[in-house]
RNA sequence: CGGGGUGUAGCGUAGUUUGGCUAGCGCGCCUGAUUUGGGAUCAGGAGGUCGCAGGUUCAAAUCCUGUCACCCCGACCA
């Protein structure tokens, strides 16, 4: 068999994306589908992400200051019901219990679509001093949303997520807060996950139902497409107001609470898959690498290569997450299996390399393979994760970057979106219709009104009034 | 919910147009031997309510009616 054939399990992402994503999720044993529409069996290797995920994402929710807890999984309607713009946003897409044992219930349950209403409900009861403030809690669980069309880790009816709800003083602490989540959000991104994000405000459109503002991290996939990687919604005191949050604050005076929500969910990981996949599997960022090094015996039946092999994986796991592949595989299916599954890293190990003090190390991102003296090998491994971890960021952020194309016309845009997907920049007057039309002769959606803004003109690009919001546009999953 | 597609062993499929003997093949799986630096080889073996229900027929994977499920593309959404 030649180095250059491609694993035939696995479709060319040219050849067809969506394919080629589902051939990924499966192969590498994300997840296997259920007997149950939209939803998906979380396997051990994808779960082991999803944890690595958490046990991250919840350290630095715990250092600033943030508490688990649980909400429960149902919503009595009359309170789902209570907040007008959050039910008009969710009520479309809710599962609802109706029957409880044999009995008609009286009031429905709703399974959570998202727990602001739980929240709320609960923060009502507790809140009463500004001594009781700030309020910051978070929980990790599943909701439910009845999905029309769903795809594995990147719509499913079921999924798993955090959702953070917080209650403040004043309107400062919670917009605040918002943006250190959003901060929080980015730097796992770009630090963990290696995925470059673009930082920005939703517009009215497209921010969450009942918040008065939301902030959103955009990243762009391999086929150029856009996912809104997390959210982080300042909610104002319109909730409050509606579930009577209410407090006595310093001086005496009765106030309304200032609340927060912010989520991201197993949808990272479909992320992580498109952005840096390629044709041979799954790729996956050392930091969030369940096994981040494999180590491959060779010729394993050989007088003491399984113990040399078992020997370095002990030296090696002081310093890394490893794994060593003893099934009596070939050498080469070890190969494409530890591919396919994105392991940062494979060494090789045989009795020509015992003999010498040597082994060879491979990366999975680019194939480059190394000679490594033993004795150093716990240096160049821990150099190479890191440089890993590096070029796939910087793969990611130049993909980003060379494809954002301004344009200052509808015209332009439609050209531009006609020969390529992409994302586009443009000035933008701030009208809702404006951005309606966009979509409908586009079908790119206004993904968010970046933090760091540029000068293209001072007309917006559809209808040619006074503009001066520059937002970025692309087609989302 | 609209458009398209697919249901035959764990996976991928042939056979369906034109009904006919024991439903064929590849991968995978099990046993044994030889192998081992890019998905090894040979030998033997196990595994099937042909999505489901009804109908036509001497005879149905194949024809008819109904139904269910899943996938893809839209609209809606993390």
């Amino acid at each position: 068999m030649s180095k250059d054939i491609k694993i035939e399990a696995i479709t060319d992402m040219e050849t067809d994306f969506a394919q080629w994503y589902t051939d990924v999720v499966k192969k590498a044993e994300l997840i296997d589908y259920s007997p149950v529409r939209g939803c998906m069996v979380l396997r051990p290797y994808g779960y082991a992400i999803w944890e690595l995920i958490q046990k991250e994402l919840d350290s630095k929710f715990k250092e600033s200051g943030h508490e688990n807890v649980y909400m429960p999984l149902f919503i009595p309607e009359s309170l789902l019901q209570k907040e007008k713009d959050h039910v008009e946003g969710f009520a479309p897409e809710c599962a609802v219990v109706t029957i409880g044992g044999q009995e008609p219930l009286n009031e429905r349950l709703i399974v959570r679509p998202t727990s602001e209403t739980l929240f709320c409900d609960h923060y009502a009861n507790i809140i009463e001093s500004y001594r009781d403030l700030p309020k910051l809690y978070n929980q990790w669980c599943s909701v439910v949303r009845w999905e029309k069309n769903t795809r594995p880790f990147l719509r499913t009816m079921e999924f798993l997520w955090q959702e953070g709800h917080t209650a403040h003083e004043t309107a400062e602490e919670a917009e605040a807060e918002t943006l250190k989540i959003l901060d929080i959000y980015s730097n796992f991104y770009e630090n963990i996950l290696a995925i470059p994000v673009i930082k920005g405000r939703k517009t009215e459109r497209e921010k969450f139902a009942g918040a008065k503002s939301t902030y959103t991290v955009e990243s762009m996939m391999h086929d150029k497409k856009a996912l809104q990687g997390g959210t982080s919604h300042n909610f104002g005191d319109g909730f409050a107001k509606t579930f009577g949050i209410q407090f006595t604050d310093k001086n005496n005076k009765l106030q309304y609470a200032h609340q927060t929500s912010w989520g991201v969910s197993t949808r990272m990981i479909g992320g992580i898959i498109m952005v840096h996949g390629d044709n041979n599997g799954l790729v996956l960022p050392p930091n969030i690498a369940p096994i981040q090094l494999i180590v491959v015996p060779i010729a394993m039946h050989k007088e003491g290569v399984l113990d040399k092999a078992k020997e370095i994986k002990e030296r090696l796991s002081f310093i890394a997450r490893v794994s060593i592949d003893e099934s009596d595989k070939s050498p080469g299916w070890k190969f494409s299996e530890a591919e396919m599954k994105g392991i940062p890293l494979r060494l090789e190990i045989g009795p020509k390399d015992i003999e010498k003090g040597q082994c060879v190390l491979v990366r999975r991102d680019n194939r480059e393979k190394y000679t490594i003296q033993l004795s150093s090998l716990e240096n160049e491994v821990s150099a190479l994760l890191i440089k890993i971890q590096k070029d796939l960021f910087a793969k990611a952020k130049k993909h980003l970057d060379s494809n954002i194309r301004p344009a200052t016309s509808i015209q332009e845009f439609e050209s531009i979106l006609n020969e390529e997907t992409c994302f586009i920049k443009t000035m933008w007057c701030g009208d809702g219709a404006c951005e309606l039309e966009i979509k409908e002769k586009t079908s790119a959606t206004s993904r968010c009104m970046p933090f760091e803004q540029e000068e293209l003109g001072d007309v917006c690009v559809c209808c040619g009034k006074p503009a001066n919001k520059m937002v970025i546009w692309g087609k989302a999953y």
